[in-house]
DNA sequence: ATAATGTCTATTACTTCTCTAGACTCTATG
DNA sequence: CATAGAGTCTAGAGAAGTAATAGACATTAT
């Protein structure tokens, strides 16, 4: 999974709209400003999350756009695979399952990338724009889920893991 | 991260020599027949893997490749870093940490995908070319690792996590 | 009516990806 | 020492993807 620079721009409109949340329609140029996106750009990126029924637009003067739910509910895997497609780090998952299940001498190697999906899978379906934004000066471990959740484990990760590896 | 048709080259590739090791030089041609790969892209793919000391070359008749270190001490983050880059989905660990330092207004989001390169990495650092041959049959479910770890946490992953999404 | 705004289509420039071609170098072998 | 069988290296073609920009059009508040 890649998250390009047009994805980035499509989470940071979204955190925008999100801490302007009940605060009317914003617009586009404002969005821009204020998190310094290229104004044209980011005008195809909002007809895309509009289109995904994810935010919704005021025509005309005083237009602009906002979100259509609540931040809480609105998870950073929706917003990512839009833009960006599978969270898989080659092909997608369904597709993953059916090479495990056919490709007999490979199987292995395509079960870690399912397994490398499933654990963004769990990171990125269960942070939500307001555990984003709600995440102020402090540590911001994961994710403070506060609904949605299908599991929450103990903790999402022990954070040290790969210690300092430079990549 | 994304691993592109030239990373899964290089994997089974790098998987096929595992298969054959100390069985001596084995021909470009016998690797591409054998895992079905275009011969004179793997040329290229292979070379790479060469400067990067994993595998070594005889030059001449009766040349070919082999691995340069045992496959369990090979994993698979070390051949899709080559090949395809950080882990991290969004720029590497190093500028990832400096943005969470310096960019206040992002830093959780940033925290996010932090979290998820460490998830991929955990994985990817401790999954050898030897877990992957050595997995026969059987389950499969995330990797048996025989050496190198420095945390073994329980289990890698419920292994259910996302349900069955369709991506 | 007008100005402010979102909508839509097209196009550009650039880069990356996947793969092929071909000339070159090295070495085992007879 | 000639030859054939191998890896080495450079170039580049063709397609696709990325990150924008341009400009005409549609809608709405005032």
């Amino acid at each position: 999974m890649k998250i390009s620079q047009k994805g980035l721009y499509a989470l940071q409109a979204m955190m925008m709209l999100a801490r302007h949340h009940h605060q009317g329609a914003i617009k586009i140029r404002d969005i821009a400003y204020e998190e310094a996106l290229p104004e044209k750009f980011l005008e195809l990126i909002l007809l895309e999350l509009k289109n995904a029924r994810m935010v919704e637009s005021v025509r005309g003067a005083k237009g602009g756009y906002q979100l259509r739910r609540d931040p809480a509910d609105i998870d950073l895997s929706e917003i990512i695979r839009l833009i960006d497609g599978p969270l898989a780090p080659f092909g997608d998952a369904e597709q993953l399952r059916e090479l495990i299940d056919r490709d007999l001498p490979h199987r292995s190697l395509y079960q870690v990338f399912l397994d490398v999906r499933d654990a963004a899978a769990k990171i990125l379906d269960n942070t939500t724009l307001a555990d984003l934004i709600h995440d102020g000066p402090r540590a911001g471990k994961g994710a403070k889920r506060q609904k949605n959740q299908k599991k929450d484990a103990a903790s999402i990760l022990p954070m040290v893991v790969g210690g300092r590896k430079g990549e």
